[in-house]
DNA sequence: TGGTGATTTGGCTATATTGCCAACCGTATC
DNA sequence: GATACGGTTGGCAATATAGCCAAATCACCA
């Protein structure tokens, strides 16, 4: 799979054109997912579909606002919808991000112990409750 | 594991404060990789460590742009940094993501290999090689 | 101690994102 | 058809992000 351009050159790997093209695409979906009331909503989807008033009044935002959310997750390919009768369904369509935000929620956490660790080195006893 | 606040009441979930609080945490992370220039550090990353001259060369902006850009992955959790010498040597500190990515990745794949069916629907014998 | 290379940070401009209101569109109900 | 409801889109102001240059640090070496 790996496709030389050029012969006896020991040059690091560079972020070329098509490289960056693809890494834009990638970056798409992060970035759909970059916001707490889109990462709720995902949450949300992730155990039953809801249509927009639904996520409306759990986000506690103006409709259009949660409108906006969800059609920036969709054009990532996030979350799918489904016109029916008068009101639009959306459901999650990359299930395989919740395995991901599971991993982040242990990093971070992990990062919320180390931070304690730091913050007190010797507890000698017991750690405060707080 | 539920913990009902408040009984008697088959109201939705909200996105409360505390809630808001987590996911601002999550998206976080994910802001820090939607960028394809820390998309591909990242890359580059999950291979070796590398210094922040290599890295720059690797990408082709500023140096300043660069250390701007790992000082954003650094403060997310993803990666962390060693200094050595003069020089600083980044290391990815959050394997998992690399398993997100190639979710990603495949669903970017599915995405266009629909795109291409709806662009011709009757395939009569076989699809192109590519 | 002065100089050099590696890195970070301040400052600035350009661009992108977010959120609301208002206006508009489609569907159901009367 | 008129009205109401659910949803999307245009427009705008506030804020955040990205990139570069220049200046400040830091480590090493002469």
């Amino acid at each position: 799979m790996v496709i030389k351009t050029s012969d006896a050159k020991p040059m690091t790997p560079r972020m070329d054109k098509l490289e960056r093209a693809r890494l834009e695409a990638h970056a798409k979906v992060f970035k759909a997912l970059a916001h707490p009331t889109r990462l709720f909503i995902v949450d949300q989807l992730s155990q039953t579909e809801r249509c927009v008033c639904e996520l409306t009044e759990m986000v506690g935002a103006d409709m259009s606002t949660v409108s906006r959310h969800l059609a920036v997750l969709q054009s990532a390919g996030v979350v799918a919808s489904e016109k029916r009768g008068s009101q639009v369904y959306y459901q999650l369509h990359m299930p395989c991000v919740l395995g991901f935000v599971k991993c982040v929620e242990g990093v971070l956490q992990a990062a919320v112990k180390e931070q304690m660790e730091l913050a007190s080195p010797r507890p000698k006893r017991a750690e405060r409750k707080r």
